[in-house]
DNA sequence: TGTACATCAGTGAACGCGCGTTCACTGATGTAC
DNA sequence: TGTACATCAGTGAACGCGCGTTCACTGATGTAC
């Protein structure tokens, strides 16, 4: 590739990352196409050499961020076994996703902080990504059987994907000192909602 | 109370809901003082009778979504059984929190939307609303003796309200059609967070 | 009740500032021969 | 390799616009007597 475009592809890629580092750092109200070049040690015209307007920039670190912690989560999943039982591979999932997140934490933040904000479009984005993700869970989950235990897998795939993003908070704001004691405790959740619903009644006897 | 203090108190609170219905349904992004007085009624400087800024106006607004939250909270929970069993008492309090979150869904999307967003008064300020409720609901917990059976009170804590939210989502987004039954498959979430460690191994039973 | 005066919520007009956006230009890089 | 020309990423300067903010003013409301 030329000297040229390889540098074209820098500045772009030093702008996108200067977005991603003024949003995390001061918000989406202090993000001006002024801030970001001077971040990204450009002059403010520049900005528009690479992107038509602020969504498109936008646009472009929402797609940046949301890779990345796909590409992760694939690469944490590519160390499940196969043949494992739903419960044992849920747990693997759960702590996959757990893992997957927590290792970026900028990217975890910014995820956590504007993903139901629809009138952004990251968080337009990282809903597609969070529909995409639980589509994928609901069909693994029905590949090995679950379904014939539980009534709705879409309940329960809500119930872990929310298990892990919570736990993923905790971690993040440093409630949780123990990590794996607190992974054990969130995927026994996990697996309480993976049961037949009659189980709810064995419930009785461990209360006082 | 005169005329003349009723009606400004009217106006403020007018702008207070401008403020509210702008941010929910165009964004943090799209809120200025000429919209918000124009959405409220009134002329652009108005805005300054009521506020020194826009951040004193979100401060109100925030503060104005809390208090609606957490008089709802309130007055579901005071339907509480007192001397119920924790795991009793846990059921009615995850129940309360899903259907005091889920009663004013403007409110609620406000919440969940923002609640992680720092740099905004909001943010901050639904934060500490969900730091006094995870102390009140560990300070419960405790109380009713459950920190005999489970190690961490926090993690619990965090387990049962993560879960809540993750209800709530899943109801306003529109994916749960049966709340019944989804708020029974949480419940039992919430519930197995609650049984003493040694339960997990209870699991290969049920395991093909 | 009536009158004269005080208060004050709300406003139109005006302002400066920072923002997004455009554009002619520069100089480094690439290409043709 | 050397030269003449083409391309194009990046820039300084300029611009209009919308925003926040201020202020003198208005007229309705409140108050004193």
């Amino acid at each position: 590739m030329s000297t040229r475009k390889a540098n074209k592809e820098r500045t772009r890629h030093k702008l996108v990352q200067a977005t991603l580092k003024i949003l995390h750092k001061q918000g989406p109200t202090a993000l001006t196409t002024g801030r970001i070049a001077q971040a990204a040690g450009v002059a403010q015209p520049t900005f528009y050499v690479h992107f038509k307007d602020m969504d498109e920039a936008l646009e472009e670190a929402a797609v940046s961020v949301g890779e990345s912690i796909r590409t992760r989560l694939r690469e944490f999943r590519d160390g499940l076994e196969d043949g494992a039982s739903p419960q044992v591979a849920t747990r693997q999932a759960f702590t996959t996703g757990v893992e997957a997140l927590i290792a970026d934490r900028r990217s975890a933040e910014l995820f956590l902080r504007h993903r139901r904000d629809v009138a952004n479009p990251l968080g337009r984005r990282w809903r597609e990504l969070m529909d995409g993700a639980r589509e994928d869970l609901i069909a693994d989950l029905h590949a090995r059987g679950v379904g014939k235990q539980v009534d709705d897998l879409v309940v329960l795939a809500d119930t872990i994907i929310g298990l892990v993003l919570t736990t993923v908070e905790s971690i993040l704001d440093g409630r949780v000192t123990n990590r794996a004691a607190a992974m054990e405790m969130m995927m026994r959740s996990v697996e309480a909602s993976m049961q037949p619903t009659t189980s709810a009644s064995a419930l009785g006897a461990s209360a006082a």
